[in-house]
DNA sequence: AAAGGGCGGCTTTTT
DNA sequence: GCCGCCCTTT
């Protein structure tokens, strides 16, 4: 506990009453959560049982169970605390209170895909215009839901027409969701509003077991989210949340800095903390980071500073492709491992989207450097994983529609059709067609072969289902496989097959350890695949440079962090180019980025990238522009790498630097009084520099006075 | 009824 | 360049 400043630790001892950390990046808002836990139970003896600690991103409920246990050494019953994403604590407690809301206990949690062909299937049955895209309607309907449209507000609507197809076929989907005993992710705290909001009863117990709560990274939560919590504390008002409006990255799943913001508002008396010295990175660092996000309008003023020392100037590096900007990256990092004592994992790789992971991955297995890839797209949206998964979904919940039809379209797929309208017609499940399959033999119209392998499939699953009830989620998996194997539906040697069974076998072996009540069931797995972090049985972690996109990356830390793919387009996304509010976000996004690193951040893009087949051509990231070039320090030719060793592929860095200028530091010469030459407006005179020398006011002799910005870099001396 | 080719949309980010 | 969907072929 001597590890904190006089005002963190005033934080960590001010027990009761609503509190809201506002602090910058680096700052310790993590340590002050985690360490006021470890005090609240050490030092004046409150329950585990009765704190809960909420995140949002599985990694950073991770990330602060493991700071806790290490802390407290395992010495209490610290795994009392109940302690993880929104998403996991609440979807335990829907689980045991489902009957309140007409649901039973063994509810699927619906996937983005699974949301999406539910959709599509809604689209169809209402012969609706096409070009309602789904995933636009997706988006809408999970904005209604984290917004709580109609539970207690009303939307204004802007689009009538749009808005209100878009309300139908959200009843709909809740109907079919309803059916199938199904919840997406939103439903997990939209049903947990309506639990605690027609239930008070249920609420006063949740209210007297969590006596105290604390949120990291309050900028995030949504409405739905923040009105849970509200509805918690309203009786204790033991609420303790951290956040930095400067990280607020999550606006598209609803996230409104408007709940931090009013946070005085909504708790009256409550006490508010500043931090703002950051102890995380360089002195480069920090002030560059300040200097980005002060281009943001929106944004609570604060003033970052650091006793850490200067370091180095961040570097930036242009490649002529985004497979040359990856074997910079990999070149980088044997090089500066070489000169210094860093290990693999004091590296990461940072990017906006998941896809650019591939590209880096392939040169750094080339150059055999060990790596993890985190949050990698492979897995859950593996077809054989989801077939798979669809048995197991089904064994627990045979009203799950949507894992029983992609069981069945495998199979007989003009049948299944029928059973599918059949269904709706009569208002039947479809598992209770098959069960009764004799019953509509007629009316489907199919032969004795047909109804026969129906007959053979649901006896199979009735039996798996009857058997779920005493055995563990890994003897039914191996049974789900034999059966798929038997029948040579799947050539099932193949890896991801290994690797998920695999998967069961650690769940359901941690499970054992534990000391309470280990939840080996088939739903506990389930409901862990969704919901938690998927832990990498195989492979470790250490020693191995870590892989992530920046959303992943928030509150870690690393020494090194590169950035890559700061290209226009890319990072800010294409989509997000429209709206200043929009971009801002991007913004407050590379900030984050840039946070992560203790001693060097490097930034890379790429001049041509291959998007969709074809190669493109990126302007350079206005972020990249933005830098403020004192800070800054561009690299061309990187002899210190190319000289070490001869590796072929090496030859690749030979290509020019994008703007060979920045090197020659021709203007950082530029000052006032100079005559300047301009590409285009020929000769001038620089009257005086702006916004920390990044803009400079021309005077030009035949177009008047210009603001120029030096990093276009269109200007040379006249001399 | 299965298999395979052509075509269009897609890649923003997480639970 | 890949995946899902639809249409055609066998
Ligand atoms: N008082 C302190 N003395 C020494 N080191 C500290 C102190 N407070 C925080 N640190 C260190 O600073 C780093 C950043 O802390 P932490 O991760 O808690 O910050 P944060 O505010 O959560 O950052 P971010 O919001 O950027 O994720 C950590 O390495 C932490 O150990």
């Amino acid at each position: 506990m001597n590890s904190l400043n006089s005002s963190q630790r005033k934080i960590i001892e001010t027990i009761n009453g609503p509190i809201l950390v506002l602090a910058g990046a680096g700052s310790g808002k993590t340590r002050v959560i985690t360490h006021r836990i470890v005090h609240m139970i050490q030092n004046i003896g409150i329950s585990p049982s009765n704190i809960l600690a909420l995140t949002f991103t599985k990694k950073a409920a991770k990330e602060m169970k493991n700071r806790i246990s290490d802390m407290m050494m395992n010495q209490t019953d610290f795994d009392q605390i109940t302690l993880g994403t929104f998403h996991s604590i609440f979807s335990n407690i829907l689980r045991e209170e489902s009957h309140w809301l007409g649901f039973k206990s063994n509810y699927t949690i619906y996937d983005h895909k699974d949301s999406e062909n539910v959709i599509k299937q809604i689209l169809q049955d209402l012969n609706l215009d096409r070009s309602l895209n789904y995933k636009e309607i997706k988006r809408k309907i999970s904005e209604y839901k984290n917004n709580l449209y109609g539970l207690f507000y009303k939307k204004k609507l802007i689009n009538q027409k749009v808005e209100e197809s878009i309300t139908k076929i959200y009843k709909f989907y809740t109907k079919r969701c309803f059916q199938a005993n199904a919840l997406d992710f939103d439903d997990i705290l939209l049903h947990t509003n309506y639990l605690f909001f027609y239930f008070p009863n249920v609420l006063k117990k949740y209210q007297k077991k969590f006596k105290y709560i604390l949120i990291d990274e309050y900028q995030d939560t949504n409405l739905s989210q923040n009105t849970v919590i509200k509805n918690l504390v309203s009786q204790h008002k033991n609420l303790f949340v951290v956040g930095d409006d400067a990280q607020s990255i999550y606006g598209f799943r609803g996230a409104h800095l408007s709940n931090i913001l009013n946070f005085h508002l909504d708790y009256k008396n409550a006490k508010i903390f500043r931090l703002e010295q950051n102890y995380r990175s360089t002195n480069y660092i920090v002030q560059a980071s300040n200097n980005i996000i002060s281009f943001n309008k929106n944004q609570i003023l604060k003033k970052i500073w650091t006793n850490n020392e200067e370091g180095e100037k961040i570097k930036i590096y242009c490649a002529s492709s985004e497979e040359k900007e990856a074997q910079y990256i990999a070149c980088s990092i044997l090089s500066i491992k070489r000169k210094t004592n860093l290990q693999f994992e004091n590296f990461a790789i940072l990017y906006r989207a998941k896809i650019q992971s591939h590209i880096i991955e392939y040169s750094l297995k080339k150059k055999n450097i060990p790596y993890h890839i985190y949050g990698s797209i492979s897995f859950e949206n593996r077809k054989e994983i989801r077939d798979f998964l669809a048995y197991l979904r089904v064994i627990v919940n045979p009203d799950d529609e949507e894992s029983l039809l992609r069981i069945l379209k495998k199979r007989n797929q003009k049948t299944v059709k029928n059973i599918l309208s059949l269904s709706k017609k009569k208002g039947i499940t479809v598992y209770n067609i098959i069960q009764n399959i004799e019953d509509y033999k007629s009316l489907l119209r199919i032969n004795n072969k047909t109804k026969n392998k129906f007959i053979s499939l649901i006896f199979t699953i009735e039996k798996l289902r009857v058997n779920a009830e005493q055995d563990n989620a890994y003897v039914i998996a191996k049974n789900v496989i034999n059966f798929l194997t038997k029948k040579n539906y799947y050539n099932y040697k193949n890896e991801d097959f290994q690797s998920i069974l695999d998967y069961v076998f650690q769940y359901v072996k941690k499970q054992k350890e534990l000391k309470n009540h280990g939840d080996t069931s088939l739903f506990g797995f389930l409901q862990c695949f969704y919901l938690e972090i998927h832990e990498d049985i195989n492979h470790h972690k250490e020693n191995k440079v870590s892989l992530m996109t920046i959303h992943l990356s928030k509150g870690l830390e690393f020494s090194i962090v590169f950035i890559a793919g700061l290209e226009e387009n890319l990072f800010p996304s294409k989509s997000s180019l429209s709206t200043s509010f929009k971009i801002e976000e991007e913004r407050r996004l590379f900030y984050v980025a840039l946070t992560r690193a203790q001693k060097k951040a490097v930034l890379t893009y790429a001049k041509h990238r291959f998007i969709w087949g074809k190669k493109k051509e990126n302007t350079p990231s206005r972020f990249i522009h933005e830098m403020n070039r004192n800070f800054i320090d561009i690299e061309n030719h990187h002899k210190d790498i190319l000289e070490k060793k001869k590796i072929h592929s090496l030859n690749h860095f030979h290509h020019v630097n994008h703007n060979k200028n920045y090197e020659n530091s021709k203007y950082l010469k530029m000052k006032k009084g100079i005559k300047v030459f301009h590409k285009n407006f020929g000769l001038g005179i620089i009257v005086e520099l702006q916004n920390q020398n990044q803009i400079a006011l021309i005077k030009f002799q035949q177009s008047g006075e210009k603001r120029i910005f030096l990093k276009l870099d269109k200007l040379v001396i006249y001399s």
